[in-house]
RNA sequence: UGGGCUAUCGCCAAGCGGUAAGGCACAGCACUUUGACUGCUGCACUCGCUGGUUCGAAUCCAGCUAGCCCAGCCA
């Protein structure tokens, strides 16, 4: 057998460098998110790169909440992170910590830069530190405090610590060099004052370690092999490289960046996404029509399908937006086997057999999946009234139509051939009721070869069919011109907003749970809403429609 | 002459000096109790551009061009 070569990542790669060069003799990764707000897909990317390869090489993988700056961090976000990342199957196993935990060993580090003249107390407002630091063409220049003594520093820093200082007043900066081209190295700031509660620690603290400070020693503190962000926090590698080295660690973590995803057209700004919940046009951040986790699996995305749509996309470092086929696919892929194939109507139009004895009901037996005999079977009421897909019937076919018109024949799936002998039309001219013949020896199962018919359609018995409610929409997606127009209005796709339609089901529907989920044969994969009940009818969501090679004429 | 990063098919993405993998999308054929699925076929003489080195370059060098990121006491 020809072994299949999957060719590793560019992450693999320098994690095979480092193993061979015993950079690092094992592996440990993170996912450190910052619990302000919900996780969406490309938080996904990040969750299962980190995890999976912390399987790959064996290594472990630690849940850690980036949570350093109290004003925007809440329990419940915790809780929301927690509850997605566990559902995506990312196993942290008794690795969850919190960066607020290491603040007393953080504050140590930054005595220790103060001792070694590499950190100092500064003065000034927030407003001269930014005239300071210069501009991305010019450097900066060296604040007046930057010359206080070790002691001094020692002194003003405990002080800050003991609260005696206002927000804003002082903070504790890196001594580097106001010069560096790169802006992250003009003696950044590490530790700030905000005199609030935070959502772990309460009030032990009131000064607060800035995310380039405190990342690294989280990481180190956790020996973190290889710390791997997004694209952006590539200009802040120098700084970090500079923080576990000064705070002299042993076996310092290395930082890895990859190139965050992005699906074509599709809104996952928090900002946006805020604005299009305050505004009512979609019901929570949940709302199935978005792209955080938690709206996906409402949807009725499966942590698998998921899972591949990671796999599918790559990770590399050229900035990039993958087109939302390929997430449809993969949850198409996911769904094809694992799902009963039930039928469905969406636009019904009534189908009289008339020489089906009046009155009579017979039990067909269904594989529920065709393709997978594990699934089951089940009984479809059958009888001499039923409806049909409206697009199932033309009274003029164009060419190479192959469902029903006036004399032809074709095969009500998992049933028998009916033939169509008429139909009747309404005072406007739209039809209301088709008539056809069935021909009992073609009935599904015995084996009939007579002769064949091009097309089969779905049906769902008149007497027993049971109605449910179908949210029909597209995504939120933002056109060329991004979210917003420039007088601030929205530019959506009038498509994104959401249908509500009533259809017709088998009745062996009745007895659907919340998440279940089912492909309506020629119509989509759809999923039981789990936020959306209503006593009086099933509320189903569309996760995706099928692949339709044939569309009819317009 | 701020700094950093990126550039391979419509969209992702391999490729690491030896003559362009794969997936999605798309198109065609076959099969079909879903026009689905499945199977088969097609889809970059060319790797942002221009030069150079070399027997040989997407891969090395030089110079351009385009895009993304950076001036939060956010992460």
């Amino acid at each position: 057998m020809a072994e299949e070569v999957v060719s590793k990542n560019f992450i693999e790669q320098e994690i095979d460098k480092d193993l061979k060069e015993g950079v690092y003799d094992r592996v440990c990764t993170r996912f450190p998110p910052e619990p302000n707000g919900y996780l969406h897909i490309g938080h996904a990317k990040s969750i299962l790169l980190n995890y999976g390869l912390a399987q790959k090489y064996n290594g472990e993988f630690h849940m850690r909440f980036d949570d350093t700056n109290p004003t925007k961090e809440k329990t419940e976000f915790v809780d929301s992170i927690l509850e997605d990342i566990k559902w995506l199957g990312a196993d942290w196993k008794d690795h969850l910590y919190f960066a607020s935990d290491y603040f007393g060993m953080m504050y140590e580090c930054a005595v220790k830069l103060i001792q070694k003249g590499k950190a100092y107390v500064c003065d000034l407002t927030p407003d001269e530190i930014r005239t300071y630091r210069g501009t991305l063409k010019e450097p900066g220049k060296n604040s007046p405090f930057r010359e206080r003594s070790v002691e001094e520093n020692l002194e003003l820093f405990t002080a800050m610590k003991e609260g005696k200082f206002e927000d804003g007043s002082k903070v504790l900066r890196a001594k580097i060099d106001m010069a560096s081209p790169n802006i992250n190295m003009r003696d950044p700031i590490l530790y700030r004052v905000a005199r609030m509660s935070h959502h772990n620690t309460g009030d032990a603290w009131c000064i607060y370690p800035m995310y380039d400070f405190a990342h690294p020693i989280e990481d180190a503190i956790e020996k973190i092999t290889h710390s791997i962000c997004t694209l952006e926090f590539e200009d802040h590698r120098p700084l970090y490289e500079w923080v576990v080295r000064e705070c002299e660690f042993e076996n310092p973590p290395r930082q890895i960046e990859f190139s965050k995803l992005y699906l074509t057209n599709v809104v996952t700004g928090k900002r946006y996404i805020k604005k299009l919940v305050e505004e009512g046009i979609v019901d929570g951040w949940d709302d199935p029509r978005l792209v955080s986790i938690a709206a996906l699996r409402r949807r009725g995305f499966t942590p698998e399908s998921i899972k591949m749509f990671v796999e599918l996309c790559g990770v590399s470092k050229s900035q990039s937006s993958v087109d939302y086929a390929m997430l449809e696919y993969c949850i198409r892929e996911d769904l094809k086997m694992k799902k009963s194939r039930m039928m469905a109507v969406l636009d019904p139009i009534k189908l009289v057999i008339d020489n089906y004895p009046e009155g009579q009901v017979e039990y067909l037996e269904v594989a529920n999946n065709l393709e997978n005999e594990e699934l089951g079977f089940r009984q479809v009421p059958f009888g001499r009234e039923l409806y049909i897909e409206r697009e199932d019937f033309m009274e003029e076919p164009p060419k190479k139509y192959f469902r029903l018109f006036p004399g032809n024949e074709v095969r009500l799936m998992h049933a028998y051939f009916v033939k169509c002998e008429s139909f009747v039309k309404d005072e406007e001219g739209k039809v209301t009721e088709i008539h056809c013949t069935y021909d009992p020896e073609t009935k599904c199962g015995t084996g009939f070869t007579g002769r064949k018919v091009k097309g089969t359609i779905h049906w769902v018995p008149a007497a027993q069919a049971v109605a449910a409610e179908v949210r029909l929409y597209e995504n939120i997606i933002d056109e060329e011109k991004g979210v917003y127009n420039e007088d601030g209005s929205l530019n959506l796709n009038p498509n994104s907003l959401q249908i509500m339609k009533t259809v017709y089901l088998e009745p062996s529907f009745t007895d659907v749970k919340p998440y279940d989920s089912f492909q309506f044969v020629r119509n989509g994969y759809y999923c039981v809403d789990a936020k959306d009940s209503r006593p009086e009818a099933l509320v189903f969501n569309r996760i995706v429609s099928m692949k339709s090679s044939f569309r009819l004429p317009k």
